[in-house]
RNA sequence: GCGGGCGUAGUUCAAUGGUAGAACGGCAGCCUUCCAAGCUGCACACGAGGGUUCGAUUCCCUUCGCCCGCUCCA
């Protein structure tokens, strides 16, 4: 596709989740909230199924996995010692001419002086000879300029250290050119609040920006009451909060999103490969099973020199979006830091007792971590088509359908009466709808004509379409009494069976 | 956060310095024996705030939001 298409094909996606409801701009009638997202009726049931299918597959199926919902309020020094605290609290220095960003702590620079008098600035990035190199530049500053008088040796500060005056003066790195500096600021990615009744730095809380650290400072608690044994996992699903710079992509990046998390703790002297492998192709086969197809799905590893020094090898599950290849689902090998770093910041050991081999020590971890979000979103990109369907009169005209998988599909089957104006085909077509309601979400429709009634539940993507017709009713005897079509969204076939065999025939579909 | 583009019914679009139309969709009714049929009726919009003006959806400013490109993504 080229690059308007791609747009294009994007603009599609998210008309159709605000025409059906599946996805709504937060508080727009407002104005909207940059990064925020509601979903509707269909996309809540979407999430729904997403959430449980994950939690399905990844805890009640396995018996090494446990489930945890810890708070998204948690003691602030966990993020201490998790490191986002300071991750996110670096000032950083806009250029605004070139764009670039800089840490302003990395970010040197001096004053020119001359025969004792400031004549200008120099700058330079932090480097093994940052003094020399702007030494080196006040000395060609000096030349450039043709001053005459002896250049005193210059004394490098960072920029944080800069005076607001100062700050106009200062060239840019990128550039060279004074004026395009912006002042240090501080963005700290976590969302913070207070808790308690004063407002001062004591009382401040920071909504979690990833549900992990729950697992690992509930790891305690859970070993000494779950029953488990190394090697097992502690996963969890819930909302995280990141105040990113730019949301963008729709659903894909936004600043409350929705995690599914899983840490499997090992053995240290375990093969922690062995287990980053098996979890990938785990996370590969579940995207598969909702319904992603194999084929826009790739790996990227992260090469060894940009990883944190803890992480011993994480890969990213690539999904191709309209947008470009992103990253779907992280399966990071983080050694043991963070339950070392628990246990550095609160005094408490994070060790596992083996009974067979009679020794403690602290569990490495593999963890699989993805967002709803983004599968959702990467469901809805893999499911979107337009094919052809011919009218009422065997014209073929363009009709748009979302192929979800069964197991993913917010309604599993529609009913419908042929006509409406008929209380006997409305009268069976609600039996069935009963029949069927306690075991499966299906939607009832009798507005309009049968033909635009499918096509609806084609574009939300319902896998079928039971109607109740004057066969049902027995009008052309008993052979056919009590039997309804089922008519299949992708191939829109009809089949005809009883009523009886219904419910057993999805069920077998769906699961 | 920076630069560019854009904000009109649910959606996709039109028109206009004198307070807005269409198509599709939705709802109700009639009709209709399997793929968006037809007829009738109904509901629904100028993102927000300020300015200029007798009068602003239209021009200007601000803001919010969306899209594209940078940046960011621990």
């Amino acid at each position: 596709m080229s690059e308007l298409t791609e747009n294009a094909f994007m603009e599609k996606i998210v008309s159709l989740c605000k025409r059906r409801g599946f996805i709504f701009q937060s508080s727009e009638i407002y104005g909207g909230i940059n990064g925020f997202w509601d979903f509707g009726p269909l996309g809540a049931e979407l999430r729904k199924n997403i959430r449980d299918c994950w939690w399905n597959d990844m805890v009640r199926s396995r018996d090494d996995v446990v489930g945890l919902e810890s708070a998204i309020i948690m003691h602030p020094k966990v993020w201490e010692a998790s490191g986002h605290v300071a991750g996110f609290n670096d000032p950083m220095v806009d250029c605004k001419v070139s764009k670039q960003r800089f840490r302003a702590d990395q970010l040197f620079f001096a004053a020119v002086i001359v025969d004792g008098k400031a004549a200008g600035y120099v700058s330079a990035l932090e480097s093994e000879k940052t003094a020399e190199e702007l030494q080196e530049k006040a000395e060609t500053f000096k030349r450039k300029k043709a001053l005459a008088g002896k250049l005193e040796p210059v004394q490098a500060r960072d920029f944080t250290q800069a005076k607001p005056d100062e700050i106009p003066l200062i060239p840019s790195p990128a550039t060279g050119e004074a004026g395009s500096l912006t002042a240090p600021r501080a963005f700290n990615m976590m969302l913070q609040t207070w808790v308690g009744a004063l407002r001062d730095e004591s009382s401040i809380a920071y909504l979690r920006p990833e549900t992990a650290q729950g697992m690992f400072v509930d790891f305690k608690a859970v070993v000494d009451t779950g029953r488990v044994k190394i090697p097992f996992g502690v996963a969890q699903i819930g909302k995280s909060f990141r105040n990113e710079i730019t949301p963008r992509n729709f659903i894909f990046r936004s600043r409350e999103f929705e995690q599914m998390e899983m840490e499997y703790f090992i053995s240290d002297e375990d093969d922690w490969a062995k287990w980053h492998r098996y979890w990938i192709d785990w996370c590969r086969n579940w995207l598969v099973s909702v319904g992603i197809p194999a084929a826009k799905l790739s790996e990227y590893n992260h090469p060894r020199e940009k990883l944190s020094h803890y992480s011993k090898g994480t890969t990213d599950i690539m999904f191709q979006f309209p947008f470009g290849a992103q990253e779907l689902w992280g399966i990071a090998a983080r050694g043991n830091y963070d339950l070392s770093q628990h246990a550095k910041f609160s005094g408490v050991a994070m060790e596992y007792f083996d009974d067979a081999a009679r020794r403690r020590f602290v569990p490495h971890v593999v963890e699989p971590a993805v967002g709803v979000d983004r599968i959702m979103l990467a469901i809805l990109c893999s499911a979107y088509a337009e094919d052809e369907a011919p009218d009422e009169k065997g014209k073929m005209e363009s009709r748009v359908v979302l192929r979800f998988a069964p197991r993913i599909a917010p309604v599993k089957a529609a009913i419908f009466p042929l006509l409406k104006n008929k209380p006997e085909l409305v009268a069976k077509a609600k039996e069935v709808r009963d029949l069927l309601r306690p075991h499966l979400n299906v939607f009832y429709d009798e507005a309009g004509a049968i033909g635009r009634r499918y096509r609806r539940q084609d574009e939300i993507g319902t896998p079928f379409g039971v109607t109740v017709d004057f066969d049902t009713l027995g009008e052309k005897g008993d052979e056919l009494r009590d039997t309804v079509t089922v008519r299949d969204r992708d191939t829109m076939k009809q089949e005809r069976m009883k009523i009886s065999k219904l419910l057993e025939f999805l069920l077998s579909k769906i699961h």
